[in-house]
DNA sequence: TATACACCTTGTAGTCGCTACAAGGTCAAG
DNA sequence: CTTGACCTTGTAGCGACTACAAGGTGTATA
């Protein structure tokens, strides 16, 4: 199989995965004569593994750490477990931090909408440091 | 007022000051005899409304704008509510995001909570394409 | 006066997770 | 024999800083 092959099966760009071979979390796979990637299935696997960890917003890092997690097979659960778990705790501070700023904005915006022209208090709000 | 202070004053650090002139959000000041900068009042309100923009998660595009906008007393409200609504819009999407992924980390960790030792459901959850 | 120290200057490179592009090699079909 | 799709490597760009190097300035103290 070779690297667009794979990119196609797995949604993402034959660059990508080339990145993801110079980071060190996909392992180089054979080559051809033609000196082209050859991939097995285990590579899709393991491409497939790093995609939803990245889609649910693990770091590189982190994805680093659950790889060699997940390819030790006697010790792992524990450990993933506070991985995955202090991942969620910054998943919640992203949220509590972003719903924060949408009540801010729209405290703005409420004001706004009255409909008050020359100073406009959207502006006002931003210029005036009115406690984050 | 020297660079260090209104950094300290603004809680930003002097290169972060020296950075907005370079991108031009921030007017060169003039210089002191030794070729330090030389900062006003009028600079540290500047600096602030592009702090506070910027906390409330507006790129450094959207600011360049809104300050456009909030330098031309005249005919501005308008624009700066539709700039500041297509930014709440970003940011509900961010939040819809960040939810529907928490509610996935969540699940991935109640199977595991259950104590399952050796094949670690979290790894497993990953390792298969569970639909994000 | 010497010197130590905090502060300032410029310029450059690093962060993260890709993405884009350039310049060239390979292979099958028409 | 040429076209076109695919592959190769290497390098640079994105956003919003941050860090660091190498050097100049200003002030307080020994």
């Amino acid at each position: 199989m070779r690297i667009g092959e794979l990119a196609r099966a797995a949604g993402v760009k034959a660059e990508t995965i080339r990145y993801y071979e110079r980071e060190g979390v996909l392992a180089s796979p054979p080559r051809t004569q033609a000196n082209y990637r050859d991939y097995g299935p285990e590579h899709a696997r393991r491409l497939n593994f790093i995609r939803r960890a990245r889609d649910l917003g693990f770091s590189m890092t982190r994805i680093r750490e659950l790889l060699e997690l997940a390819d030790d097979r006697s010790r792992a659960c524990h450990a993933v477990d506070t991985l995955a778990r202090a991942h969620l705790g910054e998943v919640n501070r992203k949220i509590a931090d972003l719903e924060a700023l949408r009540r801010e904005l729209r405290r703005m915006l409420e004001n706004c909408e009255q409909g008050t022209v020359g100073t406009c208090l959207v502006i006002e709000a931003l210029a005036e440091g009115t406690e984050a």
